[in-house]
DNA sequence: TTGATATTGAGACACAGTATCAATATCAAG
DNA sequence: CTTGATATTGATACTGTGTCTCAATATCAA
């Protein structure tokens, strides 16, 4: 399913309702190749015609990674950064500490090890995030 | 070495000056069993006849995490989380999403990978965080 | 004892995000 | 189409976490 249809699917399961903002956000969203974050977000959407408050950017931001249209994928200085992308599989990052640049990566093998890890403890996963902290190679 | 020498050769080394606002955090994280934050210390400091005021209390932590006599450990809902312990070895965490519990694991083939998807990508590794999210067994 | 300077406390400030609430938009039922 | 219930919005106040400022104070070497 697309992530129309995934907002459409959510909307109704929940009894809400459609409005021009969120549908306004959505096609901004799957613009974005990369990361964003609400305050980015929030400028984007208003720096056209277009027009969302932000408390209703917060909001709406909140209710598609609920839907799971985007994922928030890490913390960057006490700032949430989501990314659009509900077919896109898990991946984790590599940020360097100086340019602040952002590397994906993901591996099998430590996925593997963490199911493992929560196997011997009893422990049910629902997510994980792996971060990488270092001097990427353009940096050194 | 032990933390009060630890932060003795740090405040020499950097020709910062002994305090007893430093003396007094430091007697009071040593005797915190696991993970502390910014505020619980705050008012840990001054619920008996210690004061310490809030900006200290931020600065200090700032210091002895650079001094490496406590380390911030992960962040929960924006707030840094620290925990005592220069001779504690590098471990991640897994963190039950009902209760809120903190468990505590470390990986040797985890790390492991990690170094060697850093060599891949030529990234020269300074840290690293690995939070699970998850039910925890007394949860389920 | 003195002088240079690191440190402190109090409070203002910064920033991300949330809560409040009256006005408005949506939508199902008639 | 109109109506009524209610989900949503925007404006703005507020919260929480952490930082900055700056005058007053504490520390320490000379």
């Amino acid at each position: 399913m697309d992530s129309s249809g995934m907002l459409k699917s959510y909307i109704e399961k929940k009894g809400l309702k459609k409005t021009s903002e969120r549908a306004v956000m959505l096609e901004i969203i799957k613009k974005i190749p990369g990361h964003f974050d609400a305050e980015g977000l929030l400028s984007q959407v208003n720096r056209n015609n277009t027009k969302v408050s932000r408390a209703s950017v917060y909001r709406t931001i909140k209710l598609f990674a609920e839907a799971g249209i985007i994922k928030e994928s890490l913390l960057r200085g006490g700032r949430k950064v989501y990314e659009y992308g509900p077919e896109k599989t898990h991946h984790d990052h590599m940020i360097c500490v100086k340019c602040g640049k952002l590397f994906e990566f993901s591996d099998p093998m430590i996925e593997k090890h963490q199911e493992e890890i929560c196997r011997k403890h009893r422990f049910q996963m629902t997510g994980h995030k792996l971060e990488i902290q270092g001097i990427c190679n353009s940096c050194k």
